[in-house]
DNA sequence: GTCATACATCCGAATGCATG
DNA sequence: CATGCATTCGGATGTATGAC
């Protein structure tokens, strides 16, 4: 895929939301900055003798880009919190030599490691600045298999509410299996056909377009691919369908035929269709640009919904609290079986 | 004399605009 | 895109003033 950092602040977002990836291209190119207020900080001309251009061409890019590289922390030191920097850049045993305007400055212009990467994408006139952009787009790429022991397929599943909704999608599922059985004529497409309606429904693709641009292997679930979101609309949409079967079955007193049911299912998308707007629409973003950032997978129909992912997304699948799922089902045993003796 | 305070001046960084 | 210039701002520095 083709990702152009200095146009695309999606991707640029993407990766300096992503805290793992920051941390492993600090510790991999050595610029080592100044520990202030625990993040490392730059002075405006640090950067710019690594970027290898005049200090006014990165005035240039602040003004240009100030509000992105203020989220990204950069900012201007002024009074007491000056001080203290000065304080900081002093003792700080990387600075050999101390610079005497420096000292003197009443304010200054100081960027964190983020705002350092952040103005490094947006460079065009730094070789050295495109050199960091080839390694930065090899690094997070890494960061994140590395972090996943190379397995974004699953990513989906290192988030604390996967499990739940996992074995309630199962309950529904099999609810809706046993609604195809009993109220619609026996028919070996009968439940393809209807889960792509519902997947269509849901996320504009069948399983087969869902598969390829995952690349799934034959034996690899899709359901076991969906983030909780999604596995938790489809179990509505499952439910909810499966009752509506059921009540015209039962109404006509008779087993429907599958081509009546997918007539149905067209009535049921209808009317239900304001209901799951909100929902889909959420799930609809979530899914395209999780996919985007994690699985490096472009979902075509849904491109309009991708957005960039916060450092809460980030935290939620790679950090502290996202687990592989053995270690979660370990973790939940009692959930676990609560849940799936019910 | 010294100490605190008020005021004036100077300087450098940031910023904005204009030019080559 | 680099450079030059003017403006603004606030810290640094210096000076004057007055109380003790």
């Amino acid at each position: 895929m083709n990702k152009d950092l200095t146009t695309s602040n999606l991707h640029r977002r993407n990766i300096l939301n992503n805290n793992y990836a920051l941390e492993i291209i600090y510790n991999e190119i050595s610029f080592p900055g100044i520990m202030f207020e625990s993040k490392y900080r730059f002075t405006k001309k640090q950067v710019a003798e690594f970027f290898e251009i005049d200090e006014r061409t990165v005035d240039r890019y602040i003004e240009k880009n100030k509000s992105e590289f203020e989220e990204s922390g950069y900012e201007v030191l002024k009074f007491n919190r000056l001080k203290e920097f000065k304080v900081a850049y002093v003792n700080d045993t990387n600075v050999a030599n101390i610079d005497e305007s420096l000292q003197k400055a009443p304010s200054l212009g100081v960027f964190t490691f983020r705002a350092f990467l952040n103005i490094g994408m947006l460079l065009t006139e730094s070789e050295k600045a495109k050199l960091l952009r080839a390694f930065i787009l090899d690094i997070v790429i890494d960061a994140i298999n590395q972090k996943l022991g190379g397995n974004t397929k699953y990513i989906n599943q290192r988030e604390e509410e996967f499990l739940s909704s996992a074995i309630k999608e199962h309950n529904y599922r099999q609810e809706f299996t046993n609604a195809l059985d009993n109220y619609v004529e026996p028919n070996k497409f009968k439940y393809a056909q209807l889960t792509n309606k519902v997947y269509k429904s849901i996320f504009k693709e069948d399983a087969k377009e869902y598969r390829q641009i995952l690349k799934l292997k034959n034996k690899e679930s899709v359901r076991s691919t969906m983030y909780s979101e999604v596995l938790d609309l489809v179990s509505s949409y499952e439910n909810g369908f499966s009752d509506f079967l059921k009540n015209h079955s039962e109404k006509a007193n008779r087993k429907l035929r599958l081509s009546e049911t997918n007539t149905l299912y067209d009535q049921f998308e209808h009317l239900t269709n304001s209901i799951y707007e909100p929902l889909r629409e959420k799930v609809r973003g979530l899914m395209a640009s999780r996919d985007m950032a994690f699985r490096d997978a472009l979902h075509e129909k849904l491109k309009n919904y991708i957005t960039h992912l916060t450092t809460e997304e980030f935290d939620k699948f790679l950090g502290e609290k996202s687990l592989d799922l053995e270690d979660r089902i370990l973790n939940n045993i009692d959930v676990f079986k609560r849940l799936k003796d019910r």
